[in-house]
DNA sequence: AAATTTATGTACCACGTGGTTCATTTCTGT
DNA sequence: ACAGAAATGAACCACGTGGTACATAAATTT
C-alpha cells in the first residue's frame, strides 16, 4: 500500500533525454516549473499559491524548485519576467510601421494587434492583473518590464504623427489618451471576460465575438483620431 | 509580561454604546468586520487573506467572525455582495435619462459617470479583479450581482435608440461594443493603474490627470457613435 | 429571580505552509 | 579510475491556517 505505482528507487538525477548535456536538461527543468508556477500563481495569487502544489503538478519535485530558485518571491519574479518576454517576443513584429499602409490603416492595425497579443496571452493579462492587486510589488523591482510599454507608446506616438502630416487625424489629442483607450478597451476585453460573461450571460469565447471584439478596438481607435 | 495594556477581563458581550440594541449592534460589528475583510480580501486573494489576520486588524475577535459566518467563503460572498450594494446605490441617480439633455450629453454623461463611479470605488474594482482571477467562482453563484449590469446596460441602450432617432447618432453598431468600450477604458484606468504608473513612469493619481481620462472616456464614446 | 438567548474569550486541533538538512546518485572533467 | 560538481529524494521543522470546543458573561425573556 505504500510503495504503488513508480518505484521510489529512482533517485539522483533523471534521465530525460541522454543527448542534452546538463546545462540544457537544466534549462527545460526550469522552463517546465515556470511553467505550472504560472497556472498556480495566476489561479491563487502570490500569497494563494502554494510551493507544494506547483511541485505536485510540474514533474519534479520541492526541493528541485528550491534548487532552481531561492525562494517563492524569486519564483514568482521568474514568472513575471517569462510572460513578459513572451509578450514582448510576439509584438515585435508589428512595431515596426509600415510605408505601405496609410497612418489610419496604420493605427487600426497596431489596435487589433494589441487586442490580439493580449487575447492570445492570457496568462500574461492575468498576471499583470495579479500585479495590479498587489500594487505592483514585483513588476516595480524588475527593469525587464519598465521598458515595454514605452516603446509600444512611441510606436503609436510615430503612426499619429504621420496621421496629423498625412491630414487624415486631428492633432488636439494626447497620444497617451489613445494609447490608454486602446490598452483599455483590449486589456479589458481579455481580463475581464469572466465577469462579463456572468453578468450580461453571453458567450464571448465564441470566434464571432471575439472577431466583434477586434474590431471594436480598431474602430474605436479610428474614430478617436478621425477629424469631425 | 503577558497581560499588558488592555486587561483580558473584559469578557462577555463589550458595551459599545447602551443605547443601541442587540440586533443594530451585531450589524455594527458585522459591517466593520465586512470593511476590514474587504481589504484584506483585496490585497492578499481569497486563497491569500488570513482570517486571522481580519480578526486582529478588525476590533474583534476571530472567535466573534465565525460567530457572524459560518466559513471564510461566506465571508467573502458577504463582502463581495456588500461591494455591489454600494456601487448599485452610487450609480442609481444617474439610470434615469434626462429628458432635457441631448442624447450625445446623455451619452457623456452616462461614460463619465461610469469612470466616476469605478474611480470613486477602487475596493469594487479591486474585488472584481479578484473575482476575474479566480474565474468568478463567487460571483456565479450571487444572483444579487447578476441583474445590475443588465440595467446599466439597458440604459444605454435607451441613450442610443433616442440618439438615432435625434439624428445624432449612428445606427450600424451594437450598443454592446459600445458598453464594453466604456466599461473598458473607465475600468481599466482603476484597475491597471498601478502597473500603467510603474511602466509609463507617470503619476495618474492626480486631479489633472484624472480629468483627463473622464474627458476620454466621453469624447471617445461619443466619437464612437457620431456619425463620419 | 430564573431561564434562555446572545455574545464573547481562551485554548486548542489537524493540516498545509515555505523552507531546510542530510544523504545519495549520476554526470563530467581530468 | 576517480574526484568534484550537479542533481535529486525523503524526512523534517517551526509556524500559520481555517475552524472548533468549552466555558461564561451580559442582555433579554419569562
Amino acid at each position: 500500500m505504500k510503495s504503488e505505482g513508480r518505484e521510489k528507487a529512482r533517485s539522483g538525477r533523471r534521465k530525460l533525454s541522454a543527448d542534452q548535456d546538463g546545462a540544457a536538461r537544466a534549462q527545460v527543468t526550469r522552463a517546465n516549473i515556470i511553467d505550472v508556477a504560472t497556472k498556480e500563481f495566476v489561479a491563487h495569487g502570490f500569497d494563494g499559491a502554494s510551493v507544494n502544489e506547483i511541485a505536485k503538478a510540474s514533474d519534479t519535485s520541492k526541493r528541485m524548485i528550491y534548487y532552481h530558485f531561492a525562494c517563492k518571491q524569486e519564483l514568482y519574479t521568474a514568472v513575471l519576467e517569462a510572460a513578459y518576454a513572451r509578450v514582448g517576443r510576439a509584438v515585435v513584429t508589428s512595431e515596426l510601421p509600415q510605408r505601405d499602409q496609410s497612418a489610419m490603416e496604420a493605427l487600426r492595425s497596431y489596435a487589433c494587434e494589441a487586442f490580439e497579443k493580449f487575447n492570445a496571452n492570457e496568462d500574461f493579462v492575468r498576471l499583470i492583473m495579479a500585479e495590479n492587486l498587489a500594487r505592483g510589488s514585483t513588476i516595480q523591482k524588475s527593469d525587464i518590464v519598465r521598458q515595454r510599454s514605452r516603446t509600444n507608446l512611441s510606436a503609436l506616438e510615430a503612426i499619429c504623427r504621420r496621421g496629423v502630416e498625412e491630414g487624415s487625424m486631428r492633432s488636439d489629442f494626447r497620444t497617451v489618451d489613445l494609447y490608454f483607450a486602446i490598452v483599455g478597451v483590449a486589456f479589458h476585453a481579455v481580463s475581464n471576460r469572466t465577469s462579463t460573461e456572468i453578468s450580461l450571460g453571453m458567450d464571448l469565447g465564441s470566434e464571432a465575438e471575439l472577431a466583434y471584439r477586434r474590431r471594436l478596438v480598431g474602430d474605436m481607435a479610428c474614430r478617436y483620431v478621425c477629424k469631425i
